[in-house]
DNA sequence: CCTTGCCTTGACGCCGACGTCAACCCCTAC
DNA sequence: GTAGGGGTTGACGTCGGCGTCAAGGCAAGG
């Protein structure tokens, strides 16, 4: 299978495939024509990194999986060094959910409070009359 | 005041302002030998955005807050217009929030698995007898 | 005079994961 | 022949928010 055919199975593109091949993740054999040439096995890779990938993996934390499976284990997370990288992102992940989350909260607070100010001013300029709030609904008499 | 004074005293660095600056969001005024020269005005606008940034805004939607405060009103959040990416930065938290924790979940399901499946290969391994665990706490007997 | 310290503009570097273009080769079909 | 649809390498562009030089100006202090 020839480069472009890869790319289709795997939902991506050729320029991806060169681009890992250029950092040593998914290297490539040759035909005669020096076109690169992969089997089903790159197949299995190219999904591998892809998954993480779509996790929000950085390349260099796809590398143990797709060492793990180039070294023949069942699973791209058979081997300790992927596990290491699944804890570190998941800390990572907790992490930055909590700030995420924190943050959500003061905004949220923020819009709040803003909301509020802004319906004490509309109602000052409702009734110019006086600064107090003291049940006056009727209004009419000054 | 100049740029290396308002810098420290915003906790940024003299390269931001300019980079402000450039962008349109923080324009200065220049004294006799064309260097920059802020007030106390320029200071609360800095820090609105500055905290936003904080928050992960982008600088570009620090701008509503900007023009609201430099029109005269008395927070950068006086103004619709601020409201408004209060709320679409509100809605992009939670997708963002909702995303990171279906990962975490996804990972954190990984990670399990992962640890089962070694766990069951070390356990086959201490018993190389049979490939059913059946109560054969002895081990003595073949 | 010289140094020090602050300022100026301009321009390139960075990070990650590619997109996009240029110029060229190879095989096949018409 | 030639058009089309693969492939190749090389190199620059993208995005945001600045960092980091480089080369120079201007004022005060010794």
């Amino acid at each position: 299978m020839r480069i472009g055919e890869l790319a289709a199975r795997a939902g991506t593109t050729t320029r991806t495939l060169r681009y890992y091949e250029a950092r040593g993740l998914l290297p490539a054999r040759r035909d005669g024509n020096g076109h690169r040439t992969y089997d089903e096995d790159d197949l299995r890779l190219l999904r591998q990194i892809r998954t993480l990938q779509d996790f929000g993996f950085d390349l260099e934390e796809t590398r143990p999986f797709v060492e793990c499976l180039r070294a023949g284990h069942p699973e791209g997370d058979s081997c300790p060094a992927s596990l290491v990288v699944y804890r570190r992102k998941l800390a990572e992940l907790d992490a930055l959910i909590g700030q995420l989350t924190a943050v959500r909260e003061s905004v949220a607070g923020q819009l709040a409070r803003a909301e509020r100010a802004r319906d004490e001013l509309a109602v000052e300029a409702l009734a110019p009359g006086g600064p107090e709030p003291l049940c006056e609904l009727g209004g009419r008499e000054r």
